[in-house]
DNA sequence: CCAGATTCTTGCGTGTACGCATCTTTGCGT
DNA sequence: ACGCAAAGATGCGTACACGCAAGAATCTGG
């Protein structure tokens, strides 16, 4: 223990962490360039400058990698953003409102890997699934925002705006996908945070019910 | 059009599903017999008559197949059960129970197949994710129930229930992979029966409140 | 009963996922 | 500063997933 102040990444930690994230932009941008399915394991791993077999050490997909580099820090995010709501919001406007937040426009850099995303049906299916991600976080946020609250509920509820989530996000990635053949009108609930608020208001009494009533 | 009594199944379609059974028949048998990690997906395609290649266009891993022989039929008896409750329980009642029910200690020939599933790593994965399955018929059930409710609706609460089912599925069956040396007391909360129940209660606020508001 | 259109099966080839054994790097106590 | 223990990186070998293109089976309308 030799500096309390940088909070002891460690030097392993922090050198995983530098080649997780070098895999990440390499494989993004590898897949910007010569488009997703031109890209090799082996190229992502030559390009971040670890062997092939180490790759799979860190992802267990070819697309892993290239997804992770949106959604790297999302999860805590909006963990983050469910703990900084003031206390006097019900847990549905706030979890709500995290999970809508995080998922409004993002940066300009992210825009065209978003669109990337959108038209590769591997890259789609991948992206859906890191929804699951924050499943952990949300949960530990939820419990710390009641507290006495069961933690199995906590996780349930969690696991639940995860999978209204993904319902939305995967309405979503289907309209955009298609090019205007689809029969009749796909009308796509306008933009993603309108229809991701749209998926969790269900959710909305299962939240509150559970904030207010912390021992059944 | 010959029979409309035989309801069409169409010689197509019966040898489709008869080959998909041979293939789960086949893949538990086999996994049964040698444990699961000494069968090869060329084996099952063996054993089912068909080639290897075949089998991955039935099934898109070597464990789907095993656990298809557990859960095959477990979406549309959900969707079924849903149904045939009586008009006036709440929808959150009506849910609940089914899939409790579905979960409730099955046949003596699935009992020694479901003790190998939780034994493996890969089939617990396998297991656990196959929950979500029975999102499609569920969220049909419910819209069925619940005339003037917008699908969206629907399918988010289907997903929810999926998840929490998921949810307790895994913890159900971390408590049952561990011999006894887990720190403390894992508690299992009992029965199956019983932790699906609990893990879904949660969610009941959220279906009656969709259930009585039809239009929001 | 036939011919065309679908849909399924299959072999092949490529790229991927991962267990295992080994070697290197990092962490840590003395 | 030293050396042992824990964790990571790597190479190798095996099995798997899946696109593609040919061929066989099934369905359709005449």
């Amino acid at each position: 223990m030799r500096d309390v102040t940088t909070n002891r990444p460690g030097l392993r930690e922090r050198k995983k962490e530098a080649t997780r994230q070098a895999l990440r932009a390499a494989a993004l941008r590898l897949a910007l360039e010569r488009g997703p399915e031109n890209v090799r394991v082996d190229d992502i791993a030559e390009a971040a400058g670890v062997s092939p077999r180490t790759y799979n050490n860190y992802f267990s997909s070819r697309e892993q990698a290239i997804v992770a580099a949106v959604t790297a820090e999302r999860a805590s995010r909006v963990a983050a953003a469910v703990a900084a709501r003031p206390a006097d919001v019900g847990l549905a406007d706030a979890v709500i409102d995290a999970v809508v937040e995080e998922h409004t426009d993002p940066g300009d850099d992210a825009r065209d890997a978003l669109l990337m995303i959108t038209t590769s049906s591997a890259l789609r299916a991948c992206y859906a699934d890191t929804v699951t991600t924050m499943e952990g976080p949300l949960a530990e946020a939820i419990a710390q925002r009641c507290r006495g609250m069961d933690p199995l509920t906590a996780q349930v509820l969690s696991a639940g705006v995860g999978a209204a989530a993904k319902v939305a996000l995967q309405r979503w990635l289907r309209s955009t996908a298609v090019p205007a053949s689809t029969s009749g009108l796909v009308a796509p609930s306008g933009s993603l945070p309108n229809l991701m608020r749209i998926a969790l208001m269900p959710l909305a009494p299962a939240l509150d019910a559970a904030a207010t009533r912390p021992r059944p």
